[in-house]
DNA sequence: AGTTTTATTTTCGTTTATGTTCGTTTCACC
DNA sequence: GGTGAAACGAACATAAACGAAAATAAAACT
């Protein structure tokens, strides 16, 4: 016995998915009602396909219908960014007063470079380089700080600018200052990344500047990761949160590589 | 971003959320009278829903109504932008309507082409180029959009990616649309630009361009400027708010530019 | 035929958004 | 610096929307 409007053709679950989406993409919502009416079925029957469009992401469930989903950004990565948070603040700051006014800095994508770029908004005359649009977006609240962007395509997961354009920029410029930082950390003092493509970038940076300076917090110490960035031997300045594992401790320190830790506050 | 209090379901939004959002970007300040009228519910309501989206950073409280957070925009600029907005609006509707999804378009510096940009929001499959951080930071809203920006330093004043990289990057490139704006255009249909760089950087981009899309508000008409970028001649598509001056109708004419009006609404 | 699987509707208890009321805080004006 | 009006937030009531599960219908497969 089912309820059929006049004019509404009863289409299968198949056809109104993609008709779902089509009409939220035009009118920038749904609602349960209209397309309860608009397909001739029940309201629950449009609440389960909202439901799954929701749970694949295409959509944004609201009361009473859904909405196309606002923030694309990556959750992963928004949470990622609260892990840790206080501490990466702190690396942060800490780094930052190794930073003097008036010198040329390069920032790479990652969360705690992004706290980096945070904790200079009160600096000056600064020349930041980066291919992170997060830490453009943050710097740009520093009037006394000449930004540059790397070009490349916009990375929504990271707001990370990829791809070899970013190399050629970075070629261009030789830097007072290096601030990378890395996805893990062994123990023999490898700097890791998951993305190898990211890996060129790094160590590109690394060769194009006088002092590089990794920011880390420890919980990378107990991670790993596939690809490899570098040694922290070719790190001048490693700043972090908590004390080292003893053998990294002491060639840290046979490479003159200058440990700093954050102090708990 | 999220507000997980008690429990770990993504509290729901209100189908108001996006709405209040882009008018708060639009013009610069939400009223709670203004918003509760324009929706036809109550006070408390918008109260909440002011409430939930200043918790979530999106707005900045105050009293009887919001404002958008950082203000980092130069105010200049912000101004600028509200100068014949709706018109603006229009107008970018009526370009992006001849905009087909799945094509690659080129997006440059001004008020004009982030109109654009907002107007593609709802668009699929968009490969966008843009030397102009704010469209940038519009379209990543747009999660079926790629989005490459060229590299360069950043102007504050209007978010605009300036130096001998963009042209390299726009070269890599061949753009089924460029859309691009002027500073003012002349009797003779000379499309005008106060900064001399930018006009390499628009040449470059119509040579590299399949089509070009010229979008423009009638305010224009009136100015002049030092710098010649082109002329109309090599338009193919001219959108504006209100009818040319006489012999410039003729001239576009006869060159095989289209005109389009954005309609009054 | 019959049987299993899938899709939809129905029912019902629970959750959520909104409206209403009221006491408190904030703003603007004198 | 005081005063009145507007704006605010908290608490409660209500109606709508919700999800889970059982009942029913349609489709698919032997």
């Amino acid at each position: 016995m089912r309820q059929q409007q006049a004019g509404a053709t009863p289409i299968s679950q198949t056809f109104r998915h993609p008709d779902i989406l089509e009409i939220a993409r035009r009118e920038g919502k749904v609602t349960v009602d209209g397309l309860a009416e608009h397909f001739g079925v029940t309201h629950q029957t449009i609440r389960r396909d909202l439901t799954e469009l929701a749970d694949s992401g295409k959509l944004e469930r609201v009361h009473g219908g859904a909405v196309l989903p606002s923030g694309a950004s990556n959750i992963g990565y928004a949470e990622r960014r609260n892990l840790h948070e206080e501490a990466k603040i702190r690396i942060a700051r800490a780094c930052a007063e190794h930073i003097p006014d008036g010198c040329s800095v390069f920032l790479n994508i990652g969360t705690s470079t992004e706290a980096v770029a945070r904790a200079l908004l009160r600096h000056r005359d600064l020349m930041v380089v980066t291919n992170n649009m997060n830490v453009a977006n943050i710097l740009v609240d520093n009037p006394e700080c000449r930004i540059v962007l790397t070009g490349g395509a916009l990375r929504r997961m990271d707001g990370g600018l990829v791809g070899n354009l970013t190399i050629e920029t970075i070629r261009q410029f030789k830097f007072d200052i290096a601030v990378i930082g890395c996805s893990a950390m062994d123990a023999d003092g490898d700097l890791l990344d998951f993305d190898i493509e990211e890996v060129g970038v790094s160590q590109c940076i690394i060769a194009q500047s006088r002092k590089t300076f990794l920011v880390t917090d420890h919980s990378k110490f107990k991670r790993s990761a596939p690809a490899r960035i570098a040694s922290a031997r070719e790190v001048d300045m490693f700043f972090t949160d908590l004390p080292l594992p003893a053998g990294l401790a002491e060639k840290c320190d046979s490479w003159g590589t200058e440990v700093h830790f954050a102090p708990e506050e």
